[in-house]
DNA sequence: TTTAATTCGGATAAGTTTGTCCGAATTAAA
DNA sequence: TTTAATTCGGACAAACTTATCCGAATTAAA
């Protein structure tokens, strides 16, 4: 009928979040990496991955530098602190952490929709899943080869 | 920057959802119900839920009957056979249970995104959840007032 | 047999997300 | 000071989902 359904996260936000680590990863070894190179490494449309670094940027979750030799970074002490729950409600918004399952306007313990109960049961753990994971989690395996961005 | 990413579900797939629940509840009762009904009781754009519920009636999951009295049906014995994972699976196809997190192509257990093992233990909950729960289940509490499938 | 109620199903429109294009602003280096 | 590399940011286009419209097919009842 329609095509698949796929996302737990947005393509923006996968984006975001593949960047992010990507960035983590280098600012880890002082190394400021560009749109490009980001892009590239995370196989990603230039233009669109570029809003999404801006958007993590006004967010203070990235720096970012103008100019020639300018880029992206993440301050060192920031990798460990960064959770994937900060860089999911800088670009989707709290999204995840509202709404009814059904899509219902008013759906809570005292008038829930007949899902709300085991859906909520779903989506605190992964509201706690985004919560404990930072990038610094993200980029372990990156370096000795054992998880990828792209592919 | 884009609007609230609120859809662990397509909005097809909730009204699916809410649909199917509705006309459970009503065969329990021997009713047949029609288009018209099922939309005002769900809340939902008439039109819109005629393609889902022809969808639904394509896959078994609901009997159609066309003509004056017409409307929807679940066999009685089947209301507490047929899970929600009946229903998405329906609708949007196997997406809840293929894919990864990240938006890889080829992601594994060999070759896994850095995302990987923790997004595998919360859609296999997810995916546990849909398949014990029936849509029995869900027309439980509509009856006493309890729970609901529209505001 | 006719009528009317209903589902079926294609065409199309509206809305949202995803993606592209291009010029402006910034800034390091020549 | 000029140049070139880069991010910033708006306008626009494409793709997908959601929604509407309307006629065809079906069928119970008048």
């Amino acid at each position: 009928m329609y095509q698949i359904h796929n996302d737990m996260f947005s393509k923006a936000c996968e984006y975001g979040i593949k960047a992010s680590t990507y960035i983590a990863l280098q600012s880890l070894q002082d190394k400021r990496v560009s749109l490009k190179e980001i892009a590239e490494e995370i196989n990603s449309p230039v233009a669109f991955t570029a809003k999404i670094l801006h958007q993590l940027a006004k967010n203070n979750i990235l720096d970012s530098v103008k100019g020639p030799a300018g880029g992206f970074q993440i301050e060192k002490e920031n990798v460990e602190k960064l959770k994937l729950s900060h860089v999911v409600f800088a670009i989707d918004g709290d999204s995840i952490y509202s709404g009814c399952g059904l899509g219902l306007e008013k759906c809570n313990e005292q008038q829930p929709c007949p899902l709300h109960d085991k859906f909520v049961i779903i989506r605190n753990e992964l509201k706690q899943m985004l919560e404990e994971t930072s990038l610094l989690d993200l980029t372990s395996g990156l370096d000795l080869g054992i998880t990828f961005l792209k592919r």
